[in-house]
RNA sequence: GGCCCCUUCGUCUAGCGGUCAGGACACCGGCCUCUCACGCCGGUAACAGGGGUUCGAGUCCCCUAGGGGUCACCA
């Protein structure tokens, strides 16, 4: 969309915060949408926040992958990526001043020992947590290692006000005496969430359902800080169609993957963005249209079931009216993948093809292998298809159509097409008795574009030579 | 198990007290047709259950059931 200039920048900002311990999946790329297009439509800002305070799990490579994931969506961020492991001067900081302000106290139990203290409420039938030990043990040993933990109220509650699922209360017997910096010093998640959203200004949280129990923990955060806390929204989660969390046995889950498969990103956007939210009965949105009429207020708040179905109904009818061009990059740039030399027939020819193939193809991989044959020098017979076609009853008129084609002037659908019909004349024959032989010495198979397109396509000498290799296969 | 969230066709959804409960994917018919598609026409299919509130409930409230999430020195 085309910046107004005359439009202020709204103090809409928004964070997309994923960890770099995997790919960006469709879930994540789901919540990622939802934040960027709600900026966009209130003319905010996005920002991108890799939380990598994992050490063992964080990777380079999937930091790397995520970008690369953001790009071929084509979502750009107004703000980073910030990285969390660039910012520990700014947990540290918030750490000491919720030490000095008594919100927060050093803790030395060792981690068995908090076990031990959960297994001992959970028999007793209470909320396993922390027993605050630590609590008032101001006096530290010298040498023991500590880390700190945030006191949490025992009594009282905790509300989170959600734009979605309104005011959610918490009991803050529920919660335990969180731990913000671990005994190596790195800050933990909840911690350096409500920290780094209060520092980068962040407006609205727009992140999965899963993160709603967390959201207490965050606002005892805040107002240890003394910050007033940002609005709240948690969107509905994506689950697979065994109504379980998305994970790998779902089968390929990274956005990247969905690129791999053939998927345009567009319309993956649509799709995403479709589950869970609408607008009236309409089913594809441009990304202006998405960004023109998004709106929090119309996300449904029940988890929705991905269905790859619609995702292929909706990928075909990207590639249907997407721009020949690009299908002929895409085109090229797979059959080069599979030793495959576009150039052996002209740009213009492919654009004829992808045009045929467009309205046969859910995925670009299906349009690259329904395009194969023109490219090959020779084909692969089907031999179900050959069995069944190549008979020596469908030779004889081969050869006949073969003559006819061979006298045709330019090679043209339309003069394929006469020559066929001054064969099935002569013959008393229908076009099917013709077309299917045709289409399987041809293209090796019985499925194909139309059979005159589809030679005018692949041009006179070529599409003689697979004829001739037909006729000498019958005749053997 | 405690706490939290959710519940309209198989799936995505429209609905925001009065509708023959609409659309889309998928599926099933039919048309088109040289195969496969595309396109067009038509069809099957839903308010989880039970109580209330109301003249009237898919829409509001409660309960039950089911599903999901979360309870870490993971994010």
């Amino acid at each position: 969309m085309i910046k107004d200039k005359f439009l202020m920048t709204s103090d809409i900002r928004v964070r997309f915060a994923p960890s770099n311990t995997g790919h960006l999946h469709i879930g994540g790329a789901r919540t990622a949408l939802f934040n960027w297009f709600f900026a966009k439509h209130h003319a905010g800002t996005a920002i991108l926040r890799i939380e990598d305070t994992d050490r063992q799990r964080s990777t380079e490579e999937y930091y790397d992958a995520i970008l690369e994931a953001f790009e071929w969506l084509g979502l750009e961020w107004d703000e980073g990526p910030y990285r969390q492991s660039n910012r520990m001067d700014l947990y540290q900081e918030a750490a000491e001043k919720l030490l000095s302000s008594g919100a927060a106290f050093r803790c030395t139990c060792t981690p068995e020992e908090v076990n031990a203290m959960r297994e001992r409420a959970r028999a007793k039938g209470k909320t396993p947590k922390y027993d605050g030990t630590c609590r008032d043990r101001y006096e530290k040993e010298p040498n023991v290692p500590f880390c700190l933990r945030l006191r949490a109220a025992d009594t009282g509650e905790t509300i989170v006000d959600d734009i979605l699922a309104g005011e959610v209360v918490f009991e803050n017997s529920q919660l335990d005496d969180m731990v913000i910096v671990r005994t190596d010093g790195m800050p933990t998640y909840n911690f350096c969430v409500a920290v780094d959203d209060i520092d980068m200004r962040i407006s609205h949280v727009i992140r999965g359902n899963d993160h709603l129990s967390n959201t207490p923990k965050q606002v005892l955060v805040y107002q240890a800080l003394q910050e007033a806390t940002p609005k709240f929204a948690h969107i509905s989660m994506i689950l697979g169609s065994d109504k379980k969390r998305l994970s790998k046995r779902h089968g390929a889950d990274s956005v990247l993957e969905y690129k791999e498969r053939g998927f345009l990103p567009e319309a993956l956007i649509n799709y995403l963005v479709r589950l869970g939210w609408s607008h009236g009965d309409q089913e594809i949105f441009s990304k202006d249209e998405i960004i023109a009429n998004f709106a929090l207020e119309n996300l449904n708040r029940s988890a929705a079931i991905f269905n790859p179905e619609k995702l292929l109904w909706l990928n075909q009818e990207y590639i249907k009216s997407a721009d020949g061009g690009f299908l002929v990059d895409s085109l090229d740039a797979g059959l080069r993948k599979q030793g495959l030399p576009p150039d052996v027939l002209s740009r213009k020819t492919r654009e004829g093809i992808v045009d045929e193939l467009r309205t046969r193809s859910s995925t670009l991989v299906d349009m690259i292998e329904g395009a194969r044959f023109f490219f090959e020098d020779d084909i692969e017979l089907d031999e179900k298809a050959a069995s069944k076609f190549l008979t020596s009853e469908s030779s004889e008129l081969m050869l006949k159509l073969r003559n006819e084609l061979n006298k045709i002037d330019a090679f043209s659908s339309e003069n394929v097409k006469s020559a066929f019909h001054r064969v099935m004349d002569e013959e008393a024959v229908k076009l099917g008795k013709l077309a299917q032989p045709v289409r399987v010495a041809i293209t090796g198979g019985t499925i194909s574009p139309g059979i005159f397109e589809t030679l005018s396509l692949l041009g006179r000498d070529r599409s003689l030579y697979r004829l001739d290799a037909a006729l000498g296969r019958v005749n053997q």
